[in-house]
This record gives structure tokens, sequence and C-alpha cells, in this order.
DNA sequence: ATTATAAGTTATCACCTGGTAACTTATGCC
DNA sequence: GGCATAAGTTACCAGGTGATAACTTATAAT
């Protein structure tokens, strides 16, 4: 009587997949999820998300590299940089950004290696060709770093996701600084 | 033939338990760091470190607690300040610091809730009534925010340690935001 | 010296983890 | 319609986890 007999179908199976594990890895941090947590949410069984992704730590880097969006915000104009990447890297709605998913999966050495180099070749380098100007990798390093520490904080520590400081948000004040590093070429 | 034959003494056994503790919190994060590592490190069996602290939560809070020198940068004039803490705070003899023990243990609940309220009680507050002018707690928070994503960073990504920015190391970058902050009253 | 107590140990439990072998069943091709 | 194959499942294993019970032994007061 299901309108649709669950039909078997590999492709979204894989994308129930990798959301899943970006939204548990994001919410939970690796150490702390599960294959069978991920594989509950996906709605299939464990061993078939084993069989796609070889290991937990294959889906971490696969779910890692999927959440990457930042050319979305490499635009050719250099104005409203800040405003943007605060825009992607926060939006309450689709938290599984890179760095929530980096900032809770510290400490592991294996999702800790993973997530350097992800990090790494899929943001920092993107972003420094972006930049104009002198030191671009450090740069775009700490533009990163600034928004990890932001997402992290503004999970954690529930206040200065709210707080207000000489009438500009957090949120603003993490534009502007991150838009002060792209202006100071 | 030992000089002094291993005499019991509980108080040194507590202290050298909260030191392996601190030191493997902050270099494998909670939930990667066993009772059995800590008690090993500290030279005693795991349950005696049960016995002493109750639980691996328990522990972790103690640890914490143990950890925080914020006093000692809370010096009455307010000049240097970002200096001061950013030698506290990422000095690579004593690493335990609370940044350290806290970036590396998001994600796990007991932790989590342990980190935010000990952090909140014995850093962010005594920096709040420290500081003058207005929002001093959301200035207090952005300060320990700043402070934690460098420590994480300094560790995760290696080029940010040693980086170079317009002749300002990361280092000195980190120090004068923090000040920017401290004098923004 | 005896002995109560605190300091410390060994052995173990129940549970959870990532991972695997072996099985079943739907699907598309001839 | 038969059938090879991919999609998906159940049952399980070895190892590690936090925690506890029960044991031993050093220490210090009487």
């Amino acid at each position: 009587m299901s309108p649709e007999p669950k039909r078997r179908n590999a492709e979204k199976t894989k994308a129930s997949i990798l959301l899943a594990a970006q939204q548990l890895f994001a919410e939970q941090g690796f150490s702390q999820t599960g294959i069978r947590d991920i594989a509950a949410r996906a709605g299939i069984s464990s061993p078939l998300l084993m069989r796609y992704f070889g290991s937990k730590a294959g889906l971490f880097e696969a779910a890692l590299i999927d959440a990457v969006r930042i050319e979305t915000v490499l635009t050719p104009t250099k104005a409203g940089f800040g405003e943007r990447l605060a825009m992607l890297f926060t939006d309450s709605e689709i938290n599984i950004t890179p760095p929530a998913i980096i900032a809770l999966s510290v400490g592991h050495p294996d999702a800790q290696e993973i997530a350097t180099r992800v990090v790494s070749e899929y943001v920092i380098q993107p972003v420094a060709e972006w930049l104009d100007g002198t030191d671009k990798v450090a740069r775009a390093t700490e533009i990163f770093m600034l928004a990890t520490s932001f997402v992290m904080y503004s999970r954690q520590i529930p206040v200065i996701g709210k707080s207000e400081h000489k009438g500009r948000s957090v949120n603003e004040w993490l534009a502007g600084t991150v838009q002060a590093i792209v202006d100071a070429n």
C-alpha cells in the first residue's frame, strides 16, 4: 500500500549516508559519532555504509569534501567576502560547514590528519589563490581560523552567538575582521 | 637500594594524577584519553584514580580547574595584557592551558558541559570583572575565543604557528587583537 | 607489637566500538 | 521468465571502555 515501495537506489543511499554523516559529525564530533548512529539516521544498516566508504575515516573524509562549498563565496569582486563567508559558515539551517566538522573532530589522530589535509586542499588553497597581494596562504589560514573559532563558540558558549559589543553583533564582527584580512593585501 | 623506597603519599599521588590528566587531555582530548592512560602516566592503577576523583568526568573537571592560572595575568595595569595572555596560553613547555583542554574536548556532552561551566566561572568571569568599560562579559568571551582558536590551529595546522603576515608573527597578531579588545572600553 | 585504616593492587563485568563473514532479496538484462 | 549481480540485511567477533568488587599491604596511633 505504500505509494513508493522503497525501491533500491545506490546513489540516493550514498547521498543520504553523506548527509547523515555530515550532520552527526558536525553535531557530535568524530569520536562521539558511531557508524551505527550514522547508518540509523540514513535509514540503512552499518555494513552497507562500510562497503560504500571503506571505513569510518573514509566516510569522514568523503563527508568533509562533500560539505565544502567554498567556491560559492569566491566571487570576482572582493567586497562583501567577509559577510558571504560568515553567512556560509554560520547558517543555522545548514550547520554542516567545514569549520563545524573540523572544530568537533580535533584530537582524534585519524580525523585530525584527514581534516587538515582536506581543509588545506579544498578550502585554504582556493581562498589563497583567490586573494590579492602577499602572504596569501597565511591570510587564508587566518580567515579559516577565525571562522572556525566563531562557529565553535557560537555553539559551545551560547552567550556569544547573541552577544552585542559596541552595537555590532559578533557575526558582524567576524565578517568585518575577515574582510580586513582580505583587504590587507 | 632505591634512595626513596616509594613511600605512600596520597597528596603527591593526587597531584601526579592531575598533572597526567592535564597533559593527556590537552594532547588527545577527552574522549581519546582513557583512565588507564592517565593512571599509567601517573604511575598508579586506574581504580585508585577512580576512588580519588569519582569518575572520568570528575577528574576532567578537577584537572581543568587546577589548570587555570588566569589571575597571573590580571595585573592592575591594563597595558601588555595581550602579550601576557598569549604567553600564558601558548607557552609550549606548559601546554596544559584551558584553551587547549577545551579545544580538544568539544563534542563530548559531559566534557562540554563541564568545560563551559568551568571556563565561564574561572576564566571569563574574572577577566570580565577585571576589564574596564562596557560589555565586559562579551569582550572577555571574545578574548577567550580568540585565544582558543589560536591554540587550536597552532597545533592542528602547523603553518600557522610559524607563519608571518606583514612581518608580524601570528602570536603577535593574537596579542594585538586581544589588546585591542581590552582597550576598546 | 598490635591493629585499624588508608593506600594501592588484581581480576573482572557489562557495554560499546569499528569491522567482517555470510546470508537474503530486489533489479535490470538476455 | 530465468538469472547474474548489485543492494541490503542479520549475526557476530575481537578489542577497548568506564567502572566496581574484593583483595593486599604500608602507615601511623595506641
